[in-house]
DNA sequence: TAGATTGTTAATCGATTAACAATC
DNA sequence: TAGATTGTTAATCGATTAACAATC
């Protein structure tokens, strides 16, 4: 087992392994070599080694990689393989298909609590939890360990919405406000979904330019 | 004006740079050096200055850049001085949040038609829209021109949609389905929420292995 | 054993950073 | 003019790719 550093690069190739693993496994595919992972992925069969070997030597000389092991081995670097207490502050569209889809139940993200600052949401039942007014935060976090927060609030109170889950002692944060959150000892994911639309746009105007 | 090569990692950060600028600007800030910009940033100044000369020499020796029309200019790289129809296919949770985002229509993207299978659903006012029957999607596209079009289904048929979509005559995709779509001649940004949820688990397993 | 494919070292490539002449 | 900061070239660093001995 190696203890090279982790490039940010790698990290980001992790999740896309891991579902790619997912697909093989369920097609009842049980081997899979570098070189073909590499043609399925469009990456090149040295990298996928390397970054493999940045964990372990998961695979077998002449034979491959074992599908089920890997993804199992794979799914244990990203934590996958514990489950995490989850609450959601900002109970509107985005939160709720967060928290309706279940695909993030299964892969042991379990929502615990939800909280939100609109009358006409507070009292009402989501599927996985009853929306609480957000005053009720700090307390629930002085009686409940949680993991992870999402934010998905306006950007005004993104802030200090993070400040209270901080404080309350949330170890992570995934924050769909369209602002970057941050806080010492805590960390965070700005998701910015913005930022592929304007990448989609970049791309279109480039292609429009060609011709 | 040059017209180097621009690398993916300049392309994904321009959309930081446009975030940036714009706050900037609420801020009544005129001017920035990039040696300002660095540190607000968390950038490197020369790199800075090496991602704006892809496009051209936008500042000024001795002076910086000007706020407005670096944002201007940037805006333009993006294609956000443009506006775009967009159509919707999957009117849940996402799809409604996406719509209901008043920050999209304000930046140019315009919600022209929302299409769904779920009775519930169809006939539905949305902010922008009314929902309509995915069967008849091929029929407005042939009678409406469409830049981009949302995938937020589920992801069984997300494929399929991409499909009709392309076929219709849509540029780009922006795909919110947990699976990877693609086809010919279409630019498609796959969105993947999921992984940025398992790089938060990764980082807070790294955490937790230190202590 | 022969063939295949890994794990790993070495080579290449590209991106980031440093340096500095140009110039506002 | 002197000071500041860009645009750009050169140096460095790190990530990707190639090569190949190890070995299943």
């Amino acid at each position: 087992m190696k203890d090279r550093h982790v490039s940010e690069a790698v990290i980001r190739r992790l999740p896309k392994y891991y579902r790619q693993l997912q697909e093989l496994k369920k097609q009842g595919i049980e081997r899979i070599s570098s070189g073909e992972l590499s043609v399925k992925m469009g990456l090149n069969a040295s990298q996928i080694r390397q970054d493999f070997n940045c964990f372990g030597g998961f695979g077998q000389q002449g034979y491959g990689y074992q599908v089920s092991s890997l993804l199992k081995e794979i799914g244990s670097i990203l934590g996958l393989d514990q489950r995490y207490k989850v609450i959601l502050v900002g109970a509107g569209h985005i939160g709720q298909a967060l928290t309706s889809y279940s695909g993030f139940a299964r892969q042991g993200f379990d929502i615990v609590a939800a909280f939100d600052n609109d009358e006409r949401l507070i009292g009402r039942q989501l599927d996985v939890a009853t929306v609480r007014p957000i005053g009720e935060i700090a307390e629930f976090l002085t009686q409940n360990r949680v993991d992870i927060g999402i934010i998905a609030t306006p950007k005004e109170v993104a802030n200090e919405i993070c400040e209270l889950l901080t404080k309350g002692g949330v170890s992570a944060i995934w924050n769909f406000a369209p602002v970057d959150v941050s806080s010492e000892n805590v960390i965070v994911e700005n998701v910015h979904l913005s930022d592929s639309l304007y990448v989609l746009s970049f791309r279109l105007n480039q292609l429009r330019a060609e011709d």
